[in-house]
DNA sequence: CCAGGTAGTTGACACTGTCAACAATTCTAA
DNA sequence: TTAGAATTGTTGACAGTGTCAACTACCTGG
């Protein structure tokens, strides 16, 4: 009875094992095999589920990019005063506690995206979530309807801009190279509400256009 | 002759083959063992000159770091009339062209840096080229001496912020979701100077402090 | 009772990084 | 000049991987 049945069903099990390798070893350390080992069963029982590796690990992304965006959501209802700015430290939340499956989901190559269709749509979610908060707000301050076209291109422009801000110091955080960066006293802890403080001075001023870039002096 | 002198030593050509193969497929696609057959030599032989395939890593990525830094001087010097925005700019053209190399330093777990420190401190010098500019600008308009501490340390979250958004920018421009993206016309084209726009702003007009987190209404 | 599909097993293959032992070449010192 | 040592490259092996193919146990519908 137990034999046949891993009281899960061995393709949600082998999904379990194989986050649980990752939390502990990164993307890198996964093995089908191991993941076999670990539940006690033969080395191609997995193949019955997946038809490759790549589409356990398709799966695997799938569900961080849920509990992601997920996280997301809760962080932007919590703080619900300034959405925004709770969107953005529960995305930094999520990068420091997770730093394995952040780096799963952004940092990470893809496997054929064509095959993964299900992947695509979770993570294109995601970003979703900004987007839309964005435009809704641009929308409000402007007193438009919210099928302005100009206006959702702006959100998608800031909705960019944040995203690339977060993931660059989230990502930039937990690179190799961070750890031997000799920073002045503070500045390590200072740099994240630095940097959201930067983002939304950006997004009060709006940008400072660039001069021509041929001729230097304006 | 040429069976055992290989043109250039073996030391050199399997960098130079190694990187070819990854400006081709990327660093999950290289092995040891093509490139000694690229190379027409044994299986073997490049563990004459490297210990291990991480320590031929470890040396491609450090030629990688210093073509990238030489990259960031000439636009610094090249844009003389605002060499930030120059190196910027060389910034963004190296992610662009370069995409597996950018991807190599930046998004590929490093080996133990322990046992690279050559490694380390190129990556930290490419950094260095930013901060310094950044507190020498700063300490001219301050009109103060280049020995202030606190410039430094502004400085210090400047660069950080700059480098997080470009750093940002550029990995999710070559993230595999980005293509899946469906964006307003003109936005994808429009994001890179809309970004380094507000990065100008920020810098211009500083942080907007972060409001105290507990109680939300002002 | 039996055919067929599903889930899991065993065994093989090509590939990888790496260790060990061996050969050839070059350098060095007497 | 020559003997020994060091450098450089080769061959062969081992454990590990993903994946294909063939085989077995089971359960289910007719």
């Amino acid at each position: 009875m137990a034999k046949t049945h891993h009281d899960l069903d061995l393709k949600e099990a082998c999904i379990q094992a194989a986050r649980e390798v990752i939390a502990e070893q990164g993307v890198e350390g996964l093995s089908l095999r191991d993941v076999a080992r670990k539940l006690g069963v033969s080395h191609q029982a997995p193949y019955r589920h997946y038809p490759s590796r790549d589409h356990l690990l398709a799966a695997i992304m799938q569900r961080c990019f849920e509990d992601f965006a997920a996280c997301l959501d809760q962080g932007a209802k919590q703080h619900d005063c300034d959405a925004l700015r709770g969107m953005g430290e529960a995305y930094m939340r999520y990068a420091a506690q997770k730093p394995l499956e952040y780096r799963l989901m952004f940092g990470t190559p893809w496997p054929e995206p064509a095959s993964h269709p299900e992947l695509v749509r979770h993570a294109v979610h995601a970003f979703g979530l900004l987007r839309q908060h964005l435009h809704q707000q641009l929308c409000t301050v402007h007193n438009e309807p919210s099928g302005a076209s100009a206006l959702l291109a702006q959100a998608e422009l800031q909705a960019l801009f944040i995203w690339s801000s977060l993931h660059g110091l989230a990502s930039i955080n937990q690179a190799n190279v961070m750890q031997h960066l000799v920073f002045s006293p503070g500045v390590p802890a200072l740099a994240q509400p630095y940097l959201m403080g930067m983002v939304h001075s950006a997004l009060t001023h709006g940008p400072v256009q660039a001069p021509p870039p041929p001729t230097c002096g304006g």
